[in-house]
DNA sequence: CCAATACTTGCACCATGACGCAAGCACGCA
DNA sequence: TGCGTGCTTGCGTCATGGTGCAAGTATTGG
């Protein structure tokens, strides 16, 4: 029995810093961590004009049902954003939203590595904000 | 790291962007998608001083054994460095590697989305902005 | 050398998520 | 108003991954 040395309680960090563990954060990265998505996203990236379904499940060797489920998760991490169009929904690429989240979170980590005391931060965030309340057990 | 990507592939698009699809990427998201390594990582941010397993494992509510697998994980992603260190080993945020991956990203992002050349979209759009500000229903 | 500490790994279990198929819903058009 | 197109959703199946327990490895101290 030396070990089953649990805590009882996550001790989550300070609030000084990006609560990777936030809800949003969490469902961010898991929406990129998939190999399928990521090949929507390399295409969306590639051209940032909207993209119906059909267009998008022409780059997955999938079925067309499961694209159309990633697109919803990645709609839901905030990813992507959708738009009906007369008969087809298309999917634009929320890049500029996505880049500010990592750079977010690069600041931070930066911040981590270099302690230099030099806060100038012009106007852009210092630390990320938690988004949404989440809450924990 | 293991790889270092410098120049951009040939025949395949402009310097655009690193792959998402990349196997690098995919891990490094992966790696950043669970709650327990997440909390981890906040820990380990909020005071970049190595830590060794047990320091880190009073963080999460998991057995030691798991934990110390999450940080194999994290270890394998690139997000951290072990070192032994006599009978402990000790694991460090390489925050700034991980900064550079995200703050990639983001640039690759940013220049999708900013510059938009001359994509007239013929005749299909509309009232097309993406500025939807509609994060989950 | 043996024992204790600090961590890793093998194994089994189970929850989560990705997948394909088929049915269902929304919209436009004849 | 029916019909076809375009996308979403319900359901069953399967693979992946997180978890706990127990056993194994590495290093130090007596």
């Amino acid at each position: 029995m030396t070990q089953a040395r649990k805590s009882s309680k996550p001790g989550r960090g300070p609030a000084c810093c990006p609560d990777l563990g936030s809800e949003s954060i969490l469902r961010l990265f898991r929406a990129l961590a998939d190999p399928n998505r990521a090949a929507i996203l390399t295409r969306m990236v590639g051209c940032c004009e909207p993209r119906t379904v059909s267009d998008l499940a022409s780059c997955c060797p999938v079925d067309f049902s499961v694209v159309s489920r990633h697109l919803a998760v990645l709609r839901d991490a905030g990813i992507l954003g959708a738009e009906r169009r007369g008969r087809q929904v298309v999917y634009t690429l929320r890049a500029a939203e996505v880049a500010a989240q990592l750079r977010r979170l690069a600041d931070a980590l930066d911040a981590c590595a270099s302690p230099t005391p030099s806060p100038p931060a012009p106007g852009t965030a210092e630390a990320l904000h938690p988004e949404n309340g989440d809450e924990h057990p």
